[in-house]
Formats: C-alpha cells, sequence, structure tokens
DNA sequence: TCACGTTTCAAACTCATGTTCGATTGAGTG
DNA sequence: CACTCAATCGAACATGAGTTTGAAACGTGA
C-alpha cells in the first residue's frame, strides 16, 4: 500500500531535515534554531519537519540519538580494538589509550561540530533532563560507560570499583566541557599571554588526556581539606 | 532631584526582582525563565523589569555579575587564607587546599543554587559568548584565574606554568560540569548499582577533589596516544 | 497645599515561533 | 485511464514572549 514503510529509506527530504538540522544545533544550539531555519537551510517545506517528526522536540530526539548512537559505535570499537591488542599482547590496557578513545569523537580531526553537539546534548541532559534524554543516555550512553568502568580497572586495578565508577563521571564532565572551549578559545590566549601555539587542537587534546589520566589514577586517600576560614 | 541615584539603595523591588530572577534562574535557566514567572513571583509589576534594568538581557547580566562577583569575593579570601597560612608555616600550599577553595562556591553545603547558576553561567558563555558575557568573565573570573595557576605553581613547580594554564581550565571545567550532576544524580545510582551512599554531596566532593588534583600533579610526559584503527 | 519627578500599575502591542489546514502534486496500481 | 494515498506546498492559526504605553499613585520639597 504505502509507497516507503520506512522512513530511513528516504533519501531526500528526511535525511536533509536530519543532516541539516544536526548541523544547526550544534552551531546555534537547539533552542536558538528556529523549523524555519532548518526547512530553509535544508530546502524543503516548512511543514515538512511536523509532517515527518510530528513536533521540533521529536525532531530534536532523532538528531540526537542519531548522534549519540554514532559516537557510542566508534566508541566502542576503538575501545574493543584497544583491548583486544592489550590482550593480544599479554599486557595490561593502556590508560592513555583508552582516554584517547573516549576523548576522539569529540576532539579528534574533524569532529568539531559532532563534538559540539554531543556536548549540546549533555548539557542539555544534565541542566534539564527530559524523558527523551533519559531514554537514550540509558539506551547508549550507561551500557559503554559500564565498559570503559571495566577497562579503567583493568588498567588500572589499585583503584576500588566504586571510586572507577566516580571518575568516569569526571572524566566524561571534563571531555565533554572542554570540547565547548574553542568557542572561548580567546581565553586561553588571554591567560598564556602570547603563546598562541598553546590553543592547537592537538595540544588542547594532549593536556585533555594527560589531565584526564591523572585524575584517574590518582590515589584513593584524601578528599576535601578544609581551609582556613577568616 | 531623583529620589534616589544609586539603584543598590533600593531594598524594595530591585533587590526583589534580582533576588528571584537569580533563583529562577538557576532552578529553570535563563531561557526557560519567563519575565512574567519572575515579576509574579517576586510580587512586583511586570513592566517594573523593563523599567528598572532596561530589558532581560540587562537583568540576566546584573543577575549574573553579582552571583560571579560573591563567588570570586569568597575565593579570592578563601585562596589568600591558605596561601598565608602556608607561608606562616614556611612550607609550600597544599594542592589540596587550593584546589577546595576553588570547589567550595560550587559543592559546598548550602551553595547548591548558587554553584548550578555559575555553571549555567559559563556554559552560557561557552557555547554562545556575548559581550555581557565576555565582559564578566574578563572583570570576575580571569584576574583571579591567574591568581590560582600562580597558587598551583607554588604548590607544584615541577609542573610548567603554561601547562598549568591548561590544568586551571581543566579543573575549572569539571567543577562546573560536576555541579550540574544533581539534576542526573539517578545515573551515578544506576552505574553503581544499589550503593546509594555514594551519591552524597559530600561523597561527591571528595572525588572530585581526588581526580582534579591528580590532574594537576600528572606528569607532563604522554599525551594522546593513537589507538588500531580496524 | 501644590508641583514635580519617580515608581507602580493594567493593558495593549509587536513579533517570532511551533503548529495546523486544505489544496495540489505525483508516482504507483488496478 | 481513473483511483489512491503519501508527500509537498503556501497560507493561516494560536500562543507565548519581551516590550511599550499612558495613566494613576506615591513621596518629597517649595
Amino acid at each position: 500500500m504505502s509507497l516507503k514503510r520506512d522512513p530511513d529509506s528516504d533519501r531526500g527530504t528526511v535525511r536533509r531535515i536530519l543532516d541539516t538540522a544536526e548541523a544547526l544545533f550544534a552551531e546555534h544550539g537547539l533552542q536558538d534554531t528556529s523549523i524555519r531555519q532548518i526547512t530553509q537551510a535544508a530546502e524543503v517545506n516548512l511543514a515538512s519537519v511536523n509532517y515527518h517528526f510530528g513536533s521540533k522536540e521529536n525532531l530534536a530526539e532523532a538528531v540526537f540519538e542519531r548522534a549519540v548512537a554514532r559516537v557510542t559505535e566508534k566508541r566502542r570499537r576503538d575501545l574493543a580494538g584497544v583491548l583486544a591488542e592489550a590482550r593480544e599482547r599479554g599486557e595490561r590496557p593502556e590508560l592513555t589509550a583508552i582516554v584517547s578513545t573516549f576523548v576522539e569523537p569529540y576532539l579528534g580531526d574533524g569532529n568539531d561540530a559532532q563534538g559540539t553537539l554531543m556536548a549540546r546534548f549533555i548539557l542539555l541532559h544534565r541542566l534539564s533532563p527530559s524523558e527523551a534524554t533519559q531514554r537514550i543516555v540509558k539506551t547508549h550512553l550507561n551500557p559503554l560507560a559500564a565498559d570503559y568502568i571495566a577497562a579503567f580497572s583493568l588498567a588500572c586495578p589499585e583503584i576500588p570499583a566504586n571510586e572507577m565508577t566516580w571518575r568516569y563521571l569526571l572524566m566524561a564532565s571534563t571531555v565533554v566541557l572542554t570540547a565547548t572551549e574553542d568557542r572561548s578559545r580567546d581565553r586561553i590566549a588571554t591567560l598564556s599571554r602570547g603563546k598562541r601555539s598553546i590553543s592547537d587542537r592537538a595540544a588542547t587534546r594532549d593536556a585533555l588526556v594527560r589531565f584526564v589520566v591523572g585524575g584517574i589514577v590518582a590515589p584513593v586517600q584524601g578528599g576535601f581539606r578544609p581551609f582556613p576560614e577568616p
């Protein structure tokens, strides 16, 4: 009866809307992107978003889920690669390599827009979680999180599993927010007067990985230290 | 001529708007808080926001600047206290104590709303910086950032100053995003099955400080490690 | 008491946005 | 060819938002 049962088979309007919306959401954010902007840039009719997706909210959900799934799949493959290679060598996996697989979708070459989009999604979920964001997190992010925590424990057995859960979340926080730093990049130049090379993308990535690895392998004793009150 | 030259002397409407807006911005965010919500909660007239502040944007600027200034002043005092106390003892300041002064306004007891508001401001500045946010960052945050970087170098002289700039920014990123974690706190419980005590606020703070200190003292050699591609 | 500037108030205005509607198109099908 | 139904299109609709307006209320100094 119907001409197309699977929306994914439509290589036209639906796909065009998704791609355009993804780019615009990454650039301007969800709230600051109107359906009119999307449909105009995608060269489709204004009503087509509501026709194909039902609402702007549903469109956003589809855009985010697609991006999250893409990132998660890449991470899963890369992480498995690191673990397999370590197993072959009969050694423990390198923490730096594990962390790098996590960082790559955010700060890897050419992943600028994708990283910003992911960051926007995470921040949206953190600051005003919805049914949709919770579902995406639970479906795509949480399972892989468990894998990462296990990998961390494999690479660094002296840290208790409890603590590793914390450190995974802290790593994720650091990476996400660092991915947004490009937009106020001048700040880095400001704080480190003149040294322009410091704000290279590769330098960002290296410093981030070092920092995160240091945080993960930190000794567990000692925490919040009260300081003198006047 | 005029009855009140200084808006700060008005302990009525202006102050009420600022306080109410601050609370609502922290709770729902800037975009999801309408002037009507603010004026209704503050029990003032709808038009009073535009009368006293000119626009919603100006109100937001005033709210954020007041909060940032408050946080910055507290940090400046606490940091100075830590450094002075170390100088008295003739020892290097403790990194943990320094980091704690930074974390306190976000995750200290009773600072929940303030921490969320600060986080929202930083994220706003990161994702869509404006003249106003840049001015506030430059005026209030950047000078203190230099002090923190210097303090880090004092506590940890083996790390080059360049690297410390990175690590300050990374610390700030981690702290900011961790301050937003309460809203999706169930995630921590989910990832660490059952162990409810792990999501205590004090535990969050301790784990955060350990992680950040570990990142700051991490050795500088080694960075992004390429991983096997299929 | 009167005049004057400031503040408050209710109401209206302007505008952008998400959404819906009815008509039209166009490819597939008997 | 006629029929069908998903897809597209232009236009209108409804609403929530920030802002503006002009009058009223208020306090203060001459």
